[in-house]
DNA sequence: TAGATTGTTAATCGATTAACAATC
DNA sequence: TAGATTGTTAATCGATTAACAATC
């Protein structure tokens, strides 16, 4: 089985906004939030140089990513708020609810499954698996943790597309193909390791540790120029 | 105070390596880690190919990344592993040690505070402040948490130039100008919230349901494709 | 020497920016 | 109409890829 590390998958796909720039999928997420911040505070019309100053990018570059999804604004007058956030949330296919499946619940697994922002944005945690018998049957986040070895039974009972991905980086490739086997066709994983998955599934990797290291890098050169 | 979001900060910095690209520092912790794990498994030598399969990179893009900090390699051999190990840790700036101020000791906070990659990877953890009352005089980590009101002589006393930002997303800017303001060059946070920075300062951001949305976007963009 | 592997060049590709015509 | 703001174009910029000469 020759497995790539993703990326690939360029289908076709006709019609409306058929293909979405990576970069700019990257930044809708942002776009929404501040839409949805908009709303809160009541603005019922917007315009691309207020969003793009609360998200921190260039009205330009939002007018443009906005473009890869449709024409939903209007020239001379702006966005209308409850429209334009709906069509950001269609496009991130969060029309119907994910469900989403972690394994691990250590730490910082615990920590994720109670993460306010996970059930809000169109989410819905349907399951957590680990692998410590005394971890396995205790109730988090109201759910009843599940033995590593029904991984496969939970991801089918529950029909869940989307996992995170919580364990030690030693069996982080293992759980994963699992997953994998199972119909995940989506997982973020915080595990300090490089994921193998086929074409069909996309990883989206968080490492803490490399975040602050890149952080590092910055501030030495800055200390380094600093001096010079 | 006219802040930007960041970005800028091109100092000409002659020399070694004077400008490595923002894509490239990215990956460096991640040929770091795989150098790490080569170097863990007895290996002495290795090649573009091994640590490119590793990390999940191809070989050319490894070696032109390699290639910005200098030339560490020798034609037809190979790198040595200890040598390049070091030479990589070197440009991240972690000769020596980083340190880093965590505030908001919530379930996020209190999982990365033990985040065992931290303190492993050349970063100590000197302070931890959270704003609960509850919270403030426990001890997490081995590290007793101080009030919020001391962010800045806590800053000071430490000497943490790297913060770690865990609080709620409507106080996030706020802790963020006093961190920056008492000499904080580098923020790692976790609010869901854009943060503006003075342009010396750098921020990175983790959003992890943003991560998400951008994993139900390609897989809504594959049911779709699959239908059609 | 022959085989292997780097470091670098040139070509390609994708992302960002700026400017402005279209249009309310 | 005059003023405002989008959507799109063209130019610029940066990142990736492939190929290969240099060199062990």
């Amino acid at each position: 089985m020759r497995w790539g590390v993703d990326v690939d998958g360029r289908r076709a796909g006709s019609g409306r906004g058929a293909q979405v720039p990576p970069a700019t999928v990257a930044r809708l997420p942002r776009y929404l939030r501040a839409l949805e911040a908009v709303a809160a505070e009541g603005g019922v019309l917007t315009s691309s140089d207020e969003l793009a100053a609360r998200v921190g990018v260039t009205p330009a570059q939002l007018r443009k990513d906005l473009s890869f999804l449709g024409s939903y604004g209007v020239r001379g007058v702006g966005y209308d708020v409850a429209h334009l956030r709906e069509q950001v949330r269609a496009a991130l296919g969060l029309a119907d609810e994910r469900r989403v499946v972690l394994v691990g619940v250590g730490n910082l697994g615990h920590a994720l499954a109670n993460y306010a922002g996970i059930p809000e944005r169109g989410f819905a945690l349907v399951a957590l698996v680990d692998a410590d018998p005394r971890v396995v049957g205790t109730t988090v986040a109201g759910l009843v943790v599940q033995p590593a070895d029904r991984l496969a039974d939970v991801v089918a009972e529950t029909g869940a597309t989307i996992a995170v991905l919580t364990t030690p980086a030693s069996v982080a490739q293992d759980v994963c193909d699992r997953l994998v086997a199972a119909g995940v066709v989506g997982v973020l994983t915080f595990a300090p390791a490089a994921l193998r998955v086929p074409p069909h599934v996309d990883v989206r990797a968080v490492d803490v540790a490399s975040e602050l290291q890149i952080l590092a890098f910055h501030e030495a050169r800055r200390a380094a120029a600093g001096e010079a």
